[in-house]
DNA sequence: GGTTCCGGTTCG
DNA sequence: CGAACCGGAACC
């Protein structure tokens, strides 16, 4: 089986692969074998607002959303702004941490062979097919909550939501166009509908658990958790038991850790 | 100053 | 509609 684990973390200072050092105190994706420095240009998966070695911040998903809890149920509110063009409306970047924004260019594709660096017209103008970020393609930034806009989900929610109707479905409509996704966190989206089986007094999905667990780890972890003495700390989205119990123990599950070092 | 490539516009 | 095109900001 290949190594998909947390041991020989411990010990390791710099990819193992480009050889870029990792900074203290930073979030990163599998740090011990950087399965992106195939591709020169994206060396690692940086991890949430943090800063590099030149103390520069890192491209980050400009759409994380904090969360809150009240009596009125949960709060979800997008505090980062993306990119403001000449029209007015947002160019929003790359989330840094999909199957697409991971994958290397492939040189054959139609937009690949548009580029003049393979020596096409520069017409198109778009990235590599499988380079395309999963988490822009099919998505508008208006899916998502806002910034300034606070989104309340609650088992009565229905007269107490401002900036957006919440209306939680009981069948869950696969492909529905009316699709709200209320938060995102590195590797998580949150749709509305994933609050219909807690409501019902049913069960907690896949999607509510990791981006609950990545919100912990990511910010409140530091505060309240800072008294362990461990140094290396391991989140493991529900998608690696997932793929441990169907025998899908490759490499690929190095993509969904987030590790991180005290 | 070259590359990337989103997002809007125009075309068929 | 989708495909082609293009402006232009970000990043190097
Ligand atoms: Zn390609
Ligand atoms: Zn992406």
């Amino acid at each position: 089986m290949a190594q998909w684990g947390v041991s020989g973390h411990e010990n390791v200072s710099s990819c193992d692969r480009c050889k870029l050092p990792f900074p203290a105190n930073k979030f990163l994706y599998h740090t011990n074998g950087c399965q992106n420095s195939l591709s020169p240009s994206n060396p690692h998966v940086p991890l949430t607002t943090s800063t590099n070695n030149d103390n520069k911040e890192i491209d980050t998903c400009t759409q994380d959303t904090s969360i809150s809890a009240s009596n009125d149920g949960l709060a979800f509110t997008c505090e980062s702004e993306n990119i403001a063009t000449s029209g007015g409306t947002r160019k929003r970047k790359r989330c840094g941490c999909c199957q697409g924004c991971r994958s290397a260019e492939c040189g054959k594709c139609k937009y690949c062979l548009d580029k003049p660096k393979y020596g096409g017209s520069g017409k198109l103008r778009q990235c590599c097919i499988h380079k395309k970020c999963q988490e822009i393609k099919g998505f508008k930034e208006s899916d998502f909550a806002k910034k300034k806009d606070k989104t309340h989900v609650s088992p009565n929610t229905k007269e107490r939501s401002k900036s957006l109707p919440i209306l939680i479905e009981e069948e869950k409509s696969e492909q529905s166009s009316t699709r709200k996704y209320l938060a995102k966190a590195k590797g998580t989206l949150l749709d509305v509908a994933d609050f219909a089986t807690v409501y019902n007094g049913e069960w907690l999905n896949d999607q509510i658990i990791n981006y609950a667990l990545v919100y912990i780890f990511l910010e409140e972890f530091p505060e309240k958790l800072t008294s362990l003495e461990s140094t290396f700390f391991y989140l493991l989205p529900t998608t690696v038991f997932t793929k441990l119990m169907l025998g899908q123990a490759d490499d690929s599950l190095n993509c969904y850790f987030l590790v991180r070092k005290m």
